[in-house]
DNA sequence: ATATTTATGTAGCGGTCGATACAGAATCGG
DNA sequence: CCGATTCTGTATCGACCGCTACATAAATAT
């Protein structure tokens, strides 16, 4: 008789994505360092070893909660840049949907890929973070050049310095967001932003 | 008779200053909460009471820190925005100055201001440095203004989406340089900033 | 019913945190 | 010389850190 779904032992007593959920929230507004292991079983009501048992420990449960945050109806670089008919359009709904999540009032400010580990004591945390930021600015430098090649932007556009621009608004965006910058002060900023983009040949 | 100069008691056997710029360097690179009392008597060569008699404690220190920071040769805001002849050019200075800032090699990468107490666990020293970063803003929220006012940017630009644009694009090559961007393209991202600026009347 | 397995709650591990009590050392004024 | 004053080194404080040993509780398997 086959039985995987079902397993012996004394069941767990809470909901571990909701548990999975509070503990981004936690990371995503103090950080790694400062969230300490008191802070994230006093939030989610249960004891230590619970939390050991069912998470690994808080290095393991933050990259969960990293992956809780990018797999939460969030959308990837790609899937916006890919589905735009530009690259300038695809990074226009870029900052204006970062500068709308990263001041929705039903999570914390800003991103948390960006914060939640600087100047982190941990460096197998700091770097993970940084790796995911330095995707995201590869992701963002391959649909500039691919409009470069295909001649949608003029060959003499700078897709590296475009990308640094595009990636150091967003940062600057959600640190602005972290200080209590406002939906429209955002929207603002990304807008602004995009009137340095140079104006496409095709468009 | 009068004596302010001389004092009793045993000479401090350590260089105050220089004491209090390596100190600096170790706060600007870890961050507050990361740097430890342990890490300064180390640094430093001197044990535990020596720094608390010299400086006070952790948070005296770090803000004496951030006081030599600003007084160690750094060009203010105010500086160079009232130095340009336009708000326009003053920006453009700004940005190509703090490019090359945060990426000598002379010191730690960024600006410590954004970047020394992000995610802190003492309030008190998150507070100081954001007012630090709102005084920064305020000041070019009113060089803005003044070319507007004096008609050299056409009444109709956004002085205060103008400043947050400003502000996001440093707070972001702050990062960025964190994340070990070069100067070159840190002073990329200033050019290309600039290119969002709206074309001055009279200029 | 018993054995097995897994989760829970208590209680505490070694380590580090910022900060200090205390005694001795080094300089001053007299 | 003598206090008075200030700095230095040792040794440590209580609090918190991430983590876990241990016994108990609650489920399934046979």
């Amino acid at each position: 008789m086959i039985r995987m779904t079902t397993k012996a032992g004394r069941p767990r007593g809470f909901d571990r994505d909701a548990a999975l959920d509070t503990a981004m929230r936690l990371f995503w507004d103090k950080g790694y360092d400062a969230t300490s292991i008191a802070d994230l079983t006093a939030a989610l009501g249960i004891a230590a070893p619970s939390l050991y048992a069912a998470f690994g420990g808080k290095r393991e449960l933050f990259e969960q909660s990293i992956r809780h945050y990018q797999d939460a109806g969030r959308i990837e670089f790609s899937a916006i840049l890919d589905a735009a008919p530009s690259a300038r359009e695809g990074i226009a709904r870029l900052l204006r949907d970062r500068a709308d999540d990263f001041t929705d009032p039903a999570h914390p400010p800003g991103c948390m890929v960006l914060s939640a580990a600087t100047n982190c004591a941990t460096p197998e945390v700091a770097t993970s973070l940084r790796d995911r930021r330095l995707a995201n600015t590869a992701v963002v430098r391959r649909r500039i050049q691919r409009d470069i090649d295909s001649g949608l932007l003029d060959a003499s556009a700078d897709a590296e310095a475009l990308t640094m621009y595009v990636g150091a608004v967003i940062q600057g965006m959600s640190a602005q967001a972290r200080d209590g910058a406002t939906r429209e002060q955002l929207r603002g900023v990304a807008a602004a932003a995009m009137r340095a983009w140079p104006v496409a040949d095709a468009e």
